[in-house]
DNA sequence: AGGTGAGCATTTTTT
DNA sequence: ATGCTCACCT
């Protein structure tokens, strides 16, 4: 089988023996459709790699191999894997990216087709806010109101729904501000993150020849996390492998866990619709957690109807039972959970690493951290304000952003007058009055006469200042071979951006951490100056496209405790998991029962016990504090769902009277069994 | 230009 | 309880 490994660029270390026998099929299986559910701990990662370095080894070229991903992470991770089982230069060869940042690629080298330019800007959700809001308030009548999260979300759902926004369809204020915001975009060269699958899948849709060219390229498509996608990604997926058909999907429905934003789980439930006559192969064998707690979640999820059928199994034998304990309020409740990670961690040296507190609301994580704190247990908490939140780093982007595409007036709007060089949000606003009149950019309106005609002198001095130390330093990004890291600096330099810091910052220590966070990010960017030549621009589609980057301080820092929601710990193991709040209202959500959507609910819960290793426990309380105010609760419905053989409940006051002495007393006996064994 | 208080809603989150 | 927005005030 090892033919030319050489010259294709293996090393030889692709065991197929290492594989069972699905895996192995899945690996194997290189021309036409291929669905590959996989359930919770199955291997997935594992045969995805395997089967992109199995196509090399075939002899494959790996520049035409595309392995899509929904989080840079997880492109990361496969990358590394790959790394280690092929040649580096074939493995960077590869293609491993997120459905955005491929749709980057595809639009920078094709957009200028739909009437963008190439150096178009990404706007972000906060971007994409701001310009909401602004648009509101000059839309909105006086009686008029409309949240503009709601509209937000809803000119979001429009475009992944895949319905083709028409202009002028009635006379709402929603449709109004949706025809202006799209205007705005394109006025500003920019495109938010829902337009870059939008354009691209228009892109490829319209234009054939651009279509054949990105459908030789990219021969073998890989798509991980299939069950998220939505109808954009699919369409995608579709218009790449149109041709050949060798798309392999990897997935698995009874983890589809977004369908509020937008994941349509028919696109895996309903597979062979969009790829005819597919290879189907299961992967069941989980290598992650004991019988006890495959047997739980199996039974779970058997609740739910509409799905692929698919049972979780383990060779290992047996392990605890499940602990179901109810407590009588959320305090008690966070207590016994600390309170027994700190014993466990004294008397059985579990480390801290090991113990995951999941949760469905944010909210649920505070009485925990409170009770964490109080026991000195170190912990994290995952989620929360991004690295890309912070004033600082927003105006350092917006600034950068400004010196590839001026016309981005989301950036420009944010940076006019910061720090303050005495431009007034009434010039502000006059210039982009005059700029949606004359459909340009607030940059184009800033140098027409007919603004600084209206202004005092003062004023139109401060405006020509400001433009022309943008485009001294526009002129010095764009020279070739410039040192991006160096000018940008040299910018909030010249600007006193430090000045700004230390007036606008309450400590002296808050400022100087601010402006340590604006060194990191130049350190970045001088870094990616030395691996890339694309740029600055490049820089900010990198970090435009990956705002959850922030792990390099964590790591070195021991982890301890995780505290983290059900959502966001899908992927992810732990020994021991505790999941907690498990009452109606809560999970199931209040607003998805209301939705319909307790199916999804249900496949939460599954995600959440999946994750467990060793040892689960699942709690709920009588009693909980809600919006400031104690409400009484109910035990979810799912909890009467689980196989009553592998649930154990256990009465709060009998574990807490459990002596103490009888644990540590146990364990010393495990320890010298150990010690004798070993 | 920036600070303060009333009023209000309150799931999950990546790109 | 809390955090956020908006209107109004210094």
């Amino acid at each position: 089988m090892c033919i030319g490994g050489a010259q294709t660029g293996i090393m030889g270390r692709i065991r197929l023996s290492d594989l069972n026998e699905p895996q192995k099929k899945a690996v194997t299986t290189t021309e036409g459709p291929l669905l590959i559910l996989a359930g919770a701990g199955t291997g997935k990662t594992r045969v995805i790699t395997y089967r992109v370095a199995y196509l090399i080894e075939r002899g494959i070229d790996p520049a035409n191999i595309l392995a899509v991903t929904f989080t840079n992470k997880a492109a990361t991770e496969m990358r590394e894997r790959l790394r280690k089982m092929v040649q580096k230069e074939a493995a960077a060869k590869v293609t491993m990216s997120t459905f955005h940042s491929l749709c980057v690629r595809i639009l920078r080298s094709g957009i200028s087709r739909l009437g963008y330019k190439s150096n178009f800007t990404i706007y972000d959700e906060s971007d994409q806010l701001g310009l909401i809001k602004k648009i509101i308030t000059r839309t909105a009548a006086k009686d008029e109101k409309l949240d503009p999260n709601l509209a937000k979300a809803l000119i979001s759902k429009a475009k992944n729904s895949g319905v083709a926004t028409s202009p002028n369809d009635e006379e709402s204020l929603l449709n109004a501000v949706s025809n202006r915001y799209h205007t705005a975009l394109k006025t500003a060269n920019a495109v938010d993150f829902d337009d870059l699958l939008t354009l691209a899948v228009q892109l490829l849709n319209d234009h054939p020849e651009v279509r054949q060219r990105w459908q030789s390229k990219f021969r073998y498509i890989m798509v991980d996390e299939f069950q998220d996608t939505n109808r954009l990604q699919l369409d995608l997926v579709r218009l790449l492998a149109d041709k050949r058909r060798n798309v392999a999907v990897v997935g698995d429905d009874d983890q589809s866990i977004y369908g509020w934003r937008g994941a349509e789980i028919s696109n895996i439930l309903e597979f062979e619709r969009h790829f005819a006559n597919p290879t189907v192969v299961k992967l069941e064998e989980n290598y992650r957690s004991t019988h006890a707690i495959l047997s739980t979640a199996n039974s779970l999820i058997r609740h739910n109807p509409r799905r692929r059928d698919k049972k979780l199994w383990t060779s290992k034998p047996g392990g605890k039972t499940i602990r179901l304990i109810e407590t009588p309020n959320d305090r008690e409740e966070a207590q016994f959970v600390t309170e027994e990670i700190a014993r466990r961690n004294a008397d059985e040296s579990e480390p801290w690493e090991s113990f995951a507190v999941l949760f469905r609301m944010n909210a649920q994580s505070r009485v925990l951290e409170e009770n964490l704190r109080r026991l000195h247990i170190p912990y994290r908490i995952i989620g929360g304000k991004s690295f890309f939140d912070r004033r600082e780093i927003k105006d350092l982007v917006a600034y950068m952003t400004i010196l590839v595409n001026p016309n981005a007036d989301a950036s420009l709007l944010r940076v006019i007058n910061t720090p303050a060089r005495g431009i007034s949000d009434r010039t502000i606003e006059l210039a982009l009055r005059q700029s949606v009149h004359h459909h340009t950019s607030v940059w184009h309106a800033l140098r027409s006469s007919e603004l600084t005609n209206e202004l005092s002198s003062r004023t139109a001095t401060s405006i020509e200042t400001f433009v022309q130390l943008i485009e001294r330093y526009r002129a010095q990004i764009a020279e070739p071979r410039g040192d991006a890291a160096a000018i940008v600096g040299r910018l909030i330099e010249e600007i006193d951006y430090a000045s700004e810091l230390r007036r606008s910052c309450k400590s002296i220590e808050e400022a100087t951490e601010r402006d340590g966070n604006i060194r990191d990010m130049l350190r970045d960017l001088a870094q990616f100056g030395s691996r890339s030549i694309k740029g600055l621009a490049g820089f900010l589609d990198e970090i435009v496209l990956d705002q959850e980057r922030e792990e390099e301080e964590q790591q070195d820092d021991k982890r301890g405790v995780t505290l983290i929601t059900m959502h966001a710990a899908k992927g992810l193991e732990f020994r021991n998991v505790y999941l907690i709040g498990l009452e109606e209202g809560l999970l199931p959500h209040e607003r998805s029962k209301a939705e319909g959507s307790i199916d999804e609910e249900r496949r939460l819960l599954y995600v959440g016990i999946t994750r467990a290793r060793q040892n689960l426990t699942l709690t709920y309380c009588r009693d909980r504090m809600k919006y400031g105010s104690v409400s009484a609760c109910q035990p979810s419905m799912f909890i009467k769902e689980l196989a009553p053989e592998c649930v154990e409940r256990i009465d709060l006051r009998k574990l807490l009277s459990t002596p103490v002495i009888e644990s540590t007393a146990k364990n010393r006996f495990a320890q010298l069994k150990a010690a004798i064994n070993g």
